[in-house]
DNA sequence: CAGTATCCAATGAGATACTG
DNA sequence: CAGTATCTCATTGGATACTG
């Protein structure tokens, strides 16, 4: 299998997958997605205090990863849902499992 | 119970776990130290590309979030053995589906 | 409504040199 | 050996204003 590459390093996976889920909103936006589809604004007011550029560009990224699906639905107004992919949903369970440690971490201080 | 503080935002736990181990070179820290202790140049030596600054660094942190114990052994030359607490033991099922799931997407591409 | 364009500040991390 | 001190650069994300 050739010279995998240059700086494969050493335990690369777990690295993808931070990289994946590790933006700043990652993991909330997977989160909020895994209740069902929602569409740009609903996340926008979920999520509370994000910026439409930055939700938008998380969204993008989230998308070219095969995490997210975009609908447009070409309207005018706009209307565009987002949904998780089958890729997406199967992060459920590493999620529940932060969560867990998460919660865990927090209780004992 | 009052009024949750200020900005509690939605989902946190979540997201507590992933500032402790979303370091660029935490997970693999966690990955070496979970096959048992090392000394600094272990560490160094085996991460192939870090500087010793930002080793330094990640461990500092990785210590005040309780997931990594220093032992200096106080002699000269320097001896300092990192090892996991408990609670960063209690990682491990964490990085193994994350690296499961980083496999799976690896290997989908 | 669902974005994009610009500009800007904060953080993270690498390179290099030095030290008890 | 196991760091620390500086300096620097790249990336991330926030604020604001504008648009099809």
């Amino acid at each position: 299998m050739a010279k995998v590459k240059k700086q494969a390093a050493v335990s690369c996976p777990v690295e993808t997958t931070l990289r994946v889920i590790g933006g700043r909103w990652k993991v909330l936006i997977i989160h909020f997605l895994l209740h069902g589809t929602m569409r740009f604004g609903e996340l926008t007011r979920s999520l509370g205090t994000i910026s439409a550029r930055t939700l938008s560009k998380q969204l993008r990224e989230l998308e070219a990863d095969g995490v997210v699906d975009r609908k447009d639905f070409g309207e005018i107004p706009p209307k565009v849902e987002y949904s998780l992919t089958a890729l997406g949903r199967s992060l459920e369970p590493i999620l529940q499992s932060m969560e867990a440690w998460g919660t865990a971490v927090e209780t004992r201080r």
